[in-house]
RNA sequence: GUGACCGUAGCUCAGUAGGCAGAGCACCAGAUUGUGGCUCUGGAUGUCGCGGGUUCGAGCCCCGUCGGUCACCCCA
């Protein structure tokens, strides 16, 4: 019969198999030490919200809940959706747990927030994905717009990531940016018979996309078209400069990138994208946020205004892989226990026992199997030392503990030694110690 | 939602012109009454993704469907 179950994992999710958990980890464990470096503290949001925390917060318009959203009712009617994205709702959180209370900016990370997105899975992009992602509540000091580039930019630098850039642009405030659309859709608009078919929808749906066309016949137009750089009111552009600034200051390898526009209809001003350089294809961007300060008032809270990022984390492992950058692997056994017999696999549990009570990684053989198949298991577990107890060692009380790493043709007694039962523990961790 | 390519053992993949479903790796056992790595011998394992059609006969041809991969849209 077959031992492979009818189900798979549905459509667009991953197993995080052991030989990859190491390196989840590992990303988790330099997010943690970097955002808390930088003042900010962890927070965990559910992972389903009432519908409206998205609807509203990321924009009726947009993709994600046009066609993205995990929506369903619960048995009590209510809708309910999987979080598409972190920041709606932190600063859900934010608002309902009375923060603007707190000392301002109210820093906040999250760690391996499972995103649920319905669209067609492909290289770098599922159904359900995982996000770190840091915001800050509270402030509208454009400093905080460059600290949090920074730290962005250093997480990836700490994980061993290799030329990265950092694209930023910004695309004005509810004052200018409805104007500068404006003119856009005016300029586009005699062009149109001309435009690509994508282009025709995004000049009424969303023309600020009408910058970030591939097409080919479609690249002079976006050259000529007019630069939300030259529209942004003075507040936004005095802003704008002074993230620059902060991040000439800061040494930062950032390019303006005056096409950079984002998805989310909260975002104002400052916007960024982290990407590896050869990152010609799609997909390749790991992180992405900006500022948006009109999103608490979305959700019905007072004017707040915040930045913030998220960062994908199956692409930042893919990436690392890609890049060579050496993960950890799972931790292996440092002592593997065989026996034989019922009386020697007692003693050999309350040898493990012991070891591990002393912070040894220890295996014991399980089931009835020859002492060859326990020791081929010792072998392929990568431990170091293996002890072997058997009726032989019970009657002596000298245990056989062998050195698995010794070279195979190294003679027989220095492979293996007896050691008193007594002393097997501290022998083994004497040699254990590093 | 659109398009291209691909679905055969746990994994990687062969499968000729439509004619008994295979290899390597991994796993298990033995070669040594209690000793791993190298070697040798043997063993178990499949709804050939699923459903229908053509045919004396389909892993192979046809249609549909589901899934995977990649690309578009969009995003991390």
């Amino acid at each position: 019969m077959a031992n492979t179950s009818s189900y798979k994992a549905v459509q667009g999710t991953r197993d995080i198999l052991p030989e990859d958990a190491p390196a989840w980890d590992f990303v988790e464990r330099i997010v943690r030490e970097t955002c808390e470096r930088y003042g900010y503290q962890r927070i965990e949001t559910p992972i389903f919200e009432e519908t409206g925390v998205y609807a509203r917060g990321v924009g009726e318009g947009t993709d994600i809940v046009e066609k993205e959203m995990y929506t369903f009712k619960d048995r009590g009617g209510t809708s309910l959706t999987l979080e598409p994205e972190v920041t709606a709702g932190v600063v859900r959180a934010y608002l309902e747990h009375g923060m603007h209370t707190l000392p301002q900016p109210v820093k906040l990370y999250t760690l391996r927030t499972p995103l649920f997105r319905y669209e067609r899975p492909q290289k770098g992009r599922y159904r359900e994905h995982h996000q770190f992602d840091c915001e800050a509540l509270g402030e509208a000091d454009p400093a905080l717009d460059a600290e949090m580039i920074a730290l962005l930019w250093e997480i990836y630098q700490r994980l061993g990531a290799r030329d990265i850039v950092i694209q930023i642009n910004s695309i004005g405030d509810r004052n200018c940016r409805p104007a500068y659309v404006q003119r856009l859709v005016d300029y586009y608009t005699p062009l149109k018979e001309d435009l690509c078919d994508d282009c025709k929808v995004r000049l009424v749906k969303n023309p600020l996309r009408l910058l970030d066309c591939k097409e080919e016949r479609d690249q002079p137009k976006i050259a000529a078209a007019p630069k939300m750089a030259d529209c942004l009111c003075e507040p936004c552009a005095e802003h704008f400069a002074a993230v620059r600034r902060h991040l000439d200051a800061l040494g930062l390898p950032y390019t303006i990138n005056p096409l950079l526009v984002r998805g989310l209809d909260y975002y104002t001003r400052t916007v960024f994208e982290l990407a590896p350089e050869q990152g010609g294809r799609r997909q390749s961007a790991i992180g992405g946020g900006g500022r948006y300060d009109g999103l608490a008032e979305l959700l019905g809270g007072r004017p707040t205004p915040g930045i913030g990022f998220g960062s994908g984390m199956e692409r930042a492992i893919e990436l690392l892989r890609e890049q060579g950058v050496k993960l950890p692997e799972p931790a292996k056994p440092q002592v593997f226990i065989a026996a034989l017999g019922a009386e020697a696999k007692i003693a050999a549990a309350v040898l493990a026992h012991d070891l591990r009570a002393g912070d040894l990684r220890v295996q014991m053989a399980f089931g009835e199997r020859s002492l060859k198949a326990q020791m081929k298991a010792a072998n392929n577990s990568g431990a170091r030392w293996a002890v072997i107890i058997g009726s032989g060692e019970l009657e002596s009380g000298r245990f056989q503990v062998r050195d698995l790493a010794a070279p195979a043709d190294a003679p027989e007694d220095e492979k293996q030694r007896a050691v008193a039962r007594a002393d097997v523990v501290a022998w083994l961790l004497a040699q254990c110690q590093p």
